[in-house]
DNA sequence: ACCTGAACACCGTTCAAGT
DNA sequence: ACCTGAACACCGTTCAAGT
């Protein structure tokens, strides 16, 4: 055993070397610390720390800070867009339409970022395709197909970002509180949100969502484009 | 007429005194840098500096800047919360949520932050109220209620996100060329999304979200709740 | 072509000290 | 109670210079 473990330094194959920088590097990196801290820390610094290098050199790979998240939501979308369906059209459409929200519901930080720009990975477009096929089989028209498929998906979103399960969970539920507060204190004036009240916080995350995507099918459906 | 100008200065009224530094000052001086120069713009440090003063100043006033978008948000409904409606319910509920939709449509980075954060201001009280009451008049039970508000709003503020007319649009635009572009090359991939191609880009902003509208109405109408 | 150091031009928030 | 200067601990992005 040496008595000199610093003369171990100069052999440079001593810890595992320092990996190459790739997209899917930079990617890998991003994930795990959206996982570990939140979207908040996934910055252009904090990756390239990771990465032990600097933010300049990401910039090969990645061209803005809104490109970085838009390949971060594809990388996410991959199990659903690969997923296998059975059943009717509806029981796909739903089946597809729930996974999709669980991705978004488990990173509602991201959600938020597909509601902001128009993502154009390959997933989310296929994930739109599986869509459009199952309204397809189930004698929706095209035309009011290209209406509902951004109803329903922006629908989706908006669920999942508004009820995701995150580290901010916790000022949600502040919020819920002073908002059941508010209502309590002003029946006076709030008498219906009063009445409603304690319903408009009830129910499991599951039913709510599937009521609401049961109440968007049946809307589709009950309402063909004329336009 | 002096020929020292300078001299002026020691008088303390010659031009309009500093003012004074308020809640309802801060969030003006807020709404005309949005307006101006768009949300990213609306930092403590811009308006301080505004106001002539240190961003240190502003936290007596506003807790910290989710405090200050809430509080930007609930300004910009008071026009909505205090209209007046007329008609059947059914149209009064279109009416309000499209005005609704309309602040938002104007505000789209302002609308992301509703979907962020729980709006807990008294204008969106007053809204969700009126929303509450016409679904009442509809004869749709409060268990229903509870649940229909949450997919309307929520629907209703997705819609304006996604096609929120902004600086940001010339962005859209490019995503939805590039959405266009890779419709047409992959389609052998994509067959629906060739198909319906076209038809997903259709339609003015109105008709799409009149017929939007009328399918959640509708599909809550037909899907009254069971748990 | 890829990578880097250094710089530029910003952020939000806190805190001790003033009035 | 309100206001302030200064500091702390960060950001994204660019660019000239290196390999």
């Amino acid at each position: 055993v040496s008595a000199h473990p610093e003369s171990r330094s100069p052999n440079r194959r001593e810890r595992p070397a320092k990996p190459a920088l790739t997209r899917e590097g930079i990617i890998d990196a991003a994930l795990s610390i959206l996982e570990d801290e939140g979207l908040e820390k996934v910055t252009m610094r904090r990756i390239a720390t990771a990465l032990d290098t600097g933010p300049a050199s990401l910039y090969v790979y990645v061209r803005n800070t809104a490109d970085l998240h838009a390949q971060i939501l594809d990388e996410l979308l991959d199990p659903v867009a690969t997923m296998s369906l059975e059943g009717t059209w509806r029981e796909q459409l739903s089946e597809l339409l729930t996974r999709y929200a669980r991705v978004l519901f488990d990173h509602p930080e991201i959600a938020r970022i597909t509601m902001t720009t128009q993502p154009v990975g390959q997933n989310y477009f296929a994930i739109a395709e599986t869509v459009l096929r199952l309204l397809n089989e189930g004698n929706v028209s095209d035309a009011t197909s290209a209406w509902a498929i951004d109803l329903l998906l922006a629908s989706v979103t908006a669920s999942a970002v508004a009820h995701g399960a995150d580290r901010e969970q916790a000022d949600a539920r502040n919020a819920a509180l002073l908002a059941a507060r508010l209502s309590e204190i002003d029946a006076e004036k709030y008498p219906r949100i009063a009445t409603v009240g304690s319903e408009l916080l009830s129910g499991e995350g599951p039913d709510r969502f599937a009521w609401a995507l049961d109440a968007l099918i049946n809307g589709i459906l009950a309402t063909p484009r004329r336009i």
